[in-house]
RNA sequence: GCUCCCAUCGUCUAGCGGUCAAGGACACCGGCCUCUCACGCCGGAGACACGGGUUCGAUUCCCGUUGGGAGUACCA
């Protein structure tokens, strides 16, 4: 079993795409076959080598690695079409030898003529094969090349996901294989590279099902069998409509920035368009045990950012805190925390901010005050007024003596310290918790206070306090004139 | 316009003629937990687009309507 991913080098890998490439990928895997990643470059005007490389950066940031292609090379190539030019030719030649094609040199302006006439007419706007039969020779001056469709009849496939397509061959224009400048377009090329590359299973996106009956036409021209065919639904934009960047981010690398993990994005574009049971979350080796095009559904899903945020947020919990320690510290510094002030507390840190965060961006933001120095807070006004006040630096200055008594500065050591002097005292732990929050995050909301505590460290933790009990002091002052 | 594809809660989906007074997940609402916010747990509201058939019986099969998507190039 052979599969493939085709993207064109004309700008980032689209998440459509790389849900298309997921699905090869996984096929492949799954039934221990090939996956190649082929590059189509024809473009010449649109195609850039930026592209191909941020393409293959964001594939590889997917897990998503090709068998053969670029970077790994294989005995199918070369995989470049570019570098495949001098293969299409002769199969072109072989059909009008044949009589399956014919050299075409009406002008442009007739054809479009021909084509408004008959759209005008209620018809599908066509080429009026005016040449078919005319048998023109290489001496005809500026030509293309078409393919003699079958005027009668039909063409069909057996689609994985749709079942039997069928298409009256009268709906199919004699379509140029060969254009005026030599080189052939998309359809002919797929065809005879995939072809040449011994691709068994073409799984593509719903939007090449209507030149799926073109490329098979092809197929039976040239004498060849034609691979089998999958074609998933597209993927929508929130409202239903074509999915655009008007509808936000449509590019892997877009979402990798805000600060989703590749697990999480895999995770949610294999459930858009495919299902197994009631199951939702899926690692990369799990969906390539289980993973079968039976499960690809028909129609067409919409993007859905929650349902994605939740996901990298089950993938945060799930991934080793010292992975997602380090995958989080660009995310930390680029929040504004100091890299210099990062150190061994970076995992606990992050490990107190994970289920608050649905993305790498909040978990940078949530952990910054962790590493920024203190004149560096950014202080909530409405939680300092709220619970930095005259009536808490007593109980402030309570806490620092028992404090700075903690010989084993964990949580447990923290809340076996702690604990029995609040009740001692009579105080809620809420009285206590708060002013301590706001004192080292600058904000009323935030993690639990033991772990916050022991993640921050007992030098900035006691710091922090002291100078929030200084705050207090001065209220207190204020209050007291 | 024409051709093709599609149609279950707001969203992703399970369902492959009876087991469905339609299940799960996200989002939403309420409660519990609780030092805040979250997490977690419990509960709630919420859908078979419509109309014809076929059948003893349709969410499930067929046709039509409506709606949505795609294609309609010497782009891929």
């Amino acid at each position: 079993m052979r599969l493939r991913f085709a993207p064109s080098p004309t700008g980032h890998l689209h998440i459509g795409g790389a849900r298309t490439a997921l699905f090869n990928f996984l096929l492949a895997r799954r039934h221990g076959g090939v996956f190649v990643l082929r590059i189509e470059d024809t473009d010449r005007a649109r195609s850039r080598p930026e592209y191909e490389e941020e393409i293959l950066r964001d594939l590889r940031w997917l897990s998503l690695d090709w068998d053969e292609g670029p970077g790994v090379g294989g005995s199918r190539g070369p995989y470049h079409q570019m570098q495949r030019l001098d293969h299409y030719g002769p199969y072109i030649d072989q059909l009008l030898a044949e009589g399956k094609a014919y050299r075409c040199n009406c002008s442009a302006e007739r054809i479009q003529q021909g084509r408004e006439a008959l759209q005008a007419a209620g018809r599908k706007p066509m080429y009026d094969r005016h040449c078919r039969d005319l048998d023109l020779g290489p001496d005809c001056g500026e030509h293309v090349v078409r393919l003699k469709v079958p005027l009668e009849g039909s063409t069909a496939f057996d689609d994985h996901v749709r079942g039997r397509v069928e298409i009256d061959n009268a709906e199919i224009d004699d379509f140029v294989i060969r254009r005026s400048n030599g080189l052939p377009p998309y359809n002919f090329v797929v065809v005879v590279d995939d072809h040449e590359m011994g691709i068994t299973h073409v799984v593509r996106g719903e939007d090449h099902i209507n030149n799926t009956p073109k490329q098979v036409l092809i197929y039976r021209a040239l004498g060849w069998e034609p691979p089998e065919f999958a074609h998933a639904p597209l993927i929508l934009g929130p409202d239903g409509s074509r999915l655009s960047k008007r509808h936000g981010a449509v590019s892997v690398g877009a979402y990798r920035e805000e600060g989703y993990l590749p697990e999480a994005l895999v995770n949610y574009l294999v459930r858009l368009g495919w299902s197994h049971g009631d199951d939702e979350v899926f690692s990369l080796d799990e969906l390539i045990s289980v993973f079968s095009l039976d499960g690809i559904t028909k129609a067409g899903g919409r993007w859905d950012v929650d349902k994605l945020r939740w996901l990298n947020q089950v993938w945060m919990k799930r991934l080793d805190p010292a992975d997602l320690a380090e995958r989080a510290r660009p995310f930390l510094v680029a929040a504004g925390a100091d890299p210099a002030l990062i150190d061994d507390r970076l995992v606990p840190a992050v490990l107190t901010v994970r289920e608050r965060a649905r993305t790498l961006v909040e978990l940078g933001e949530q952990a910054r005050f962790y590493f920024v120095p203190d004149d560096a807070l950014d202080w909530d006004e409405q939680a300092v007024k709220k619970h930095i006040k005259a009536s808490t630096r007593p109980i402030l200055d309570g806490l620092l003596a028992v404090l700075e008594g903690v010989e084993d500065w964990s949580q447990e050591g923290l809340e076996a310290a702690v604990k029995p002097w609040v009740e001692a005292e009579g105080i809620k732990l809420g009285k206590v918790a708060q002013p301590v929050r706001v004192s080292l995050t600058g904000k009323g909301v935030g993690p639990g206070l033991w772990e916050m505590l022991a993640a921050i460290g007992r030098e900035v933790a006691l710091r922090r306090i002291r100078a929030g009990r200084d705050k207090a002091a001065a209220r207190e002052a204020a209050a007291g004139r």
